[in-house]
DNA sequence: TTGTTTATTGTCAAATTTGATAATAAACTA
DNA sequence: TAGTTTATTATCAAATTTGACAATAAACAA
């Protein structure tokens, strides 16, 4: 009998917009009015609907973490045992949904995180789940390495990867993320 | 006969002062107030030795940037011909001058740099000048290979090591560090 | 000491941001 | 239609941030 509460689908879109206010801004430079107007709603519907700025942050980060694991988890499950580690690289690079704000987004996250300090054990976690991944992946590739050797490049590559990613807003940087990827599948042929 | 001037000094405290908060809130979250409490000077001090948010940010950028370049030119001089890849990696990870801070600092700039169109291409070429240096550093170490190899590791390098120093807001990260190291010399040694 | 320049402090208004709440409109059911 | 819940809009006050400028104090030279 009550009218249908938008609650879910509002709360997605303020997030949405918020997330790419995060990607853009930074965590203290996104505002709830720009949050607003990103959203194309009245500000007052984001207290309405999740809560104010600080409830705002940690439902970003409640969203964020899962969605982004759910993404390295589409990764594992488009490896397989004849994968080679040029098709790997091609895809964490190109076709990941993991795309470039959600990993401007991390980066932000964690220049805020000494701030809140609620965020920074589960941002640690994430980035050890998402090396984690991509040392299932790599087995997956070669499974007759030492553990230490999966460690290893697992740790390159997500440093070059999150690098040529969180790079993105200085331009197309064509050839160092070229290069980046070459370096990235030289490294997994090192195991 | 006029009193001395004492804008150089003050504009470093100042400036310091600004590094210091814009690595912990980013660009935008780095108000005048709190720089004015970082730098124990009252906020009318800012305007009076270097201007008001834009002229501090642009000044911000004026210092960094020839700062961090020397720090890559320190590095080049460290190496010499018999430098092994692992002095070379110990140097950069951990006795580079160039800090943590400086690269949080420098991510904040990027991920603000869409913002301000002034500072993009000025941090377009930082980012090439320091792969550039790495290049560089590698012939010294090993003359006899391809461009387009010292091009590729140093591509690699560079996003390992940016990589490991923007997560240090997470805490120690202690093993993903030192994989990191070692993923850094193996990539070295490919060539 | 006097005059000149700068440092430092203090104040004020305007703009922005946030929190909180009221008032109205809309959707649904019994 | 009446009643109930939610969506949406509108306002208000408080706090923060910024810009601008005045007023005072300090350092130095002639």
């Amino acid at each position: 009998m009550p009218r249908p509460s938008l609650k879910a689908q509002r709360s997605e879109e303020i997030l949405d917009a918020y997330e790419r206010c995060v990607s853009r801004y930074g965590v203290e430079g996104a505002t709830l009015e720009k949050i607003a107007e990103e959203a194309q709603l009245q500000r007052s519907l984001l207290r309405h609907n999740v809560g104010n700025r600080d409830d705002l942050l940690y439902a970003l980060v409640d969203r964020f973490i899962p969605k982004t694991m759910n993404d390295s988890k589409l990764l594992e499950s488009y490896i397989s045992s004849k994968t080679t580690p040029k098709e790997f690289i091609n895809y964490l690079f190109d076709e990941s949904y993991s795309d470039k704000q959600s990993i401007l987004v991390a980066m932000a996250l964690i220049i805020a995180a000494p701030n809140y300090p609620k965020i920074r054990p589960r941002l640690q976690k994430w980035s050890e789940h998402f090396t984690k991944s991509i040392i299932r992946t790599l087995k997956q590739i070669n499974p007759k390495a030492k553990p230490s050797d999966y460690r290893i490049v697992a740790a390159g590559l997500v440093g070059i990867y999150f690098n040529v990613e969180s790079l993105s807003p200085l331009g197309s940087m064509k050839t160092f993320r070229s290069d980046s990827k070459i370096a990235a599948i030289r490294l997994i042929e090192s195991i």
